[in-house]
RNA sequence: GGCCGCGUAGUACAAUGGAUAGUAUAGAGGCCUCCGAAGCCUUUGAUUCAGGUUCGAUUCCUGACGCGGCUACCA
């Protein structure tokens, strides 16, 4: 009892570990989409729960900002953009970019109906009957955007001119999601500068014999043996693949880092890519290839499916969280919790409850799962939500204030009250958890612990009188639990990114 | 076809080789003239199916079914 008010403990000693952790790594051809709302999350909350843990964490973020997507959208930017810019239309830049991309896919459909006089009201694929990307390479929009990826890679002045600057407004518009989401990274990497990486891997895998040349010229490994299959590494006419720029870019990373972990944040459709990658730098003798993990996690999917991009809006990363805080604005105001509140207090709150709200759902739910998100019946703020969570730490918070004694600890007998009791073995659970949420990359454990908490407290404060317990002893331990359990709360959700307020 | 992941109340999530499988939400009922009712209390309701291992399986194994993913010289 006596080690209750030093229960301060708020993360392991450093252990002198290095950790490299990437995650995000968008395509910069259009605007940040639920997908990246978890994988954002996960990879945050991840970074602080293994920097709790004592490991010296640097994040990374790799943006696919080359090839033939970017080019799409700058052609139909040149086609029908008629200059227009962020600032000219008032969109963001992120959403910009990723119009004309939609809008390369429209023209696309234009010019095959033109081509093969299909009516409006047909299914042009359908009834030309081939695929949309076999298809597609027949029109003119494409042969641009093909013309503009040679010309890129030929190092076409205009060319990487209307790239830079439409990658730009791309960036800008990331940059205000990352804000709103409160991530950010130590070290961007860009595929434009990566792209040609691993080709001094490829050479070392075949001197060693672990990789080899096809008749055809392309270079690739045998992973029969290990369950997978033959792996292609390089083309045949010596340009590389994704595989071998990852190759490339974990070696360089190495080199200069020296980290003991590498971590990819990555959705479980790359499983396979990861366990190639893996195993091919296990096989090349880079012992460091050991610590490299696959943080794979499960896609969001709508109640009907997997979310399309072109369903549009409800996919989308920033019409959600607007989505979100609007619900929390509404229903504040409803509870008419913000009496004595100025504008911008109301609306930090209203930032706090609704992005706790969605960072809880989904960080709430083991990252191997797939998360089904109704956008009308998903944030909730009764239950177990992180807005329950954030009142309970608000309710504490004002049980203190109004307490005036001093808080020192004392050495009592008094008979603990079973709720009492309870609570205070799962205060001390904390240490536990979050080494097991480290130890399983899993963010999960601990909103579950938070959760558990605060909930164990509420049933405490419904039961036991604090400030008006009946002795002085008493009323000291019980501030003293409140105090505790209120830190603990907001240390957990701290490495959730999650905010908890003062009052709400 | 092959490979990987998942399958728990109407819905959304937990957990465990063992004893009454937890919680939320939705449904039913109760608690604000005592510390904040975004709260608390009571109650209804679930381990996809079939085998196997085991004293004991929801958990481990095999198969079926269902959902998702991968199976590119795309990223």
């Amino acid at each position: 009892m006596q080690d209750l008010d030093k229960n301060d403990f708020i993360a392991f000693p450093p252990n002198g570990k290095k950790v490299l952790l990437e995650y995000c790594s968008p395509n910069t051809n259009k605007p940040l989409h639920i997908g990246h709302v978890r994988n954002m999350l996960l990879g945050y909350s991840t970074t602080e729960i293994l920097k709790a843990n004592g490991y010296d964490v640097t994040t990374v973020s790799i943006y696919n900002d080359r090839g033939i997507a970017i080019c799409k959208s700058m052609a139909a930017y040149i086609e029908r953009g008629n200059g227009a810019t962020p600032e000219s239309t008032g969109i963001k830049g992120d959403h910009l970019i990723g119009d004309y991309y939609v809008l390369f896919g429209q023209i696309v459909t234009e010019q095959l109906r033109a081509k093969y006089n299909v009516p409006a009201d047909q299914d042009v694929y359908k009834t030309i009957g081939k695929e949309k990307e076999v298809a597609e390479q027949e029109t003119e929009i494409f042969a641009k955007a093909k013309d503009l990826l040679l010309k890129w890679e030929a190092g076409d002045e205009a060319t990487i001119a209307l790239w830079k600057k439409m990658n730009g407004w791309v960036y800008a518009g990331y940059q205000v999601t990352y804000d709103m989401m409160g991530v950010s990274f130590d070290k961007d990497y860009y595929e434009s500068q990566t792209y040609t990486l691993g080709k001094d891997i490829i050479d070392e895998g075949l001197a060693k014999g672990v990789f080899y040349k096809r008749p055809d010229g392309a270079v690739a490994i045998d992973l029969t043996p290990d369950g997978l299959d033959e792996k292609i590494l390089l083309r045949s006419d010596g340009t590389s693949i994704y595989m071998t720029q990852d190759l490339g870019t974990a070696d360089v990373r190495y080199n200069e880092y020296h980290m003991d972990k590498m971590i990819y944040v990555v959705a479980n459709e790359q499983d396979y890519h990861f366990k190639v990658l893996k195993l091919c730098l296990q096989k090349l003798g880079k012992s460091w290839a050991d610590g490299i993990h696959h943080l794979s996690y499960s896609l969001v999917e709508s109640p009907t499916g997997r979310f399309k991009s072109r369903e549009g809006k409800t996919a989308d990363a920033d019409d959600m969280i607007a989505e979100v805080l609007q619900i929390a604005e509404e229903k504040t105001k409803e509870l008419g919790k913000t009496s004595g509140f100025s504008a911008e207090e109301a609306n930090a709150l209203y930032k706090t409850i609704g992005l706790g709200a969605l960072k809880y759902f989904i960080l709430r739910v083991n990252p191997y799962k797939k998360i089904i998100f109704n956008p009308e019946e998903s944030i909730d703020f009764h239950g177990h939500t992180g807005p329950f969570i954030q009142y309970s730490h608000a309710r504490i918070r004002s049980l203190i204030r109004k307490y005036t004694g001093t808080l020192v600890s004392i050495d009592t007998t008094t008979t603990l009250h079973s709720t009492e009791r309870e609570l205070i073995l799962q205060l001390f659970e904390y240490p536990t958890v979050l080494l097991a949420a480290a130890d399983k990359y899993d963010p999960a454990e601990i909103a579950n612990y938070v959760y558990n908490l605060a909930k164990l407290y509420n049933k405490f404060y419904n039961e036991v009188p604090i400030l008006t317990a009946p002795t002085q002893e008493e009323k000291n331990l019980r501030i003293l639990i409140s105090k505790v359990t209120g830190d603990t709360i907001k240390k957990g959700m701290k490495l959730l990114g999650i905010e908890v307020p003062e009052k709400m």
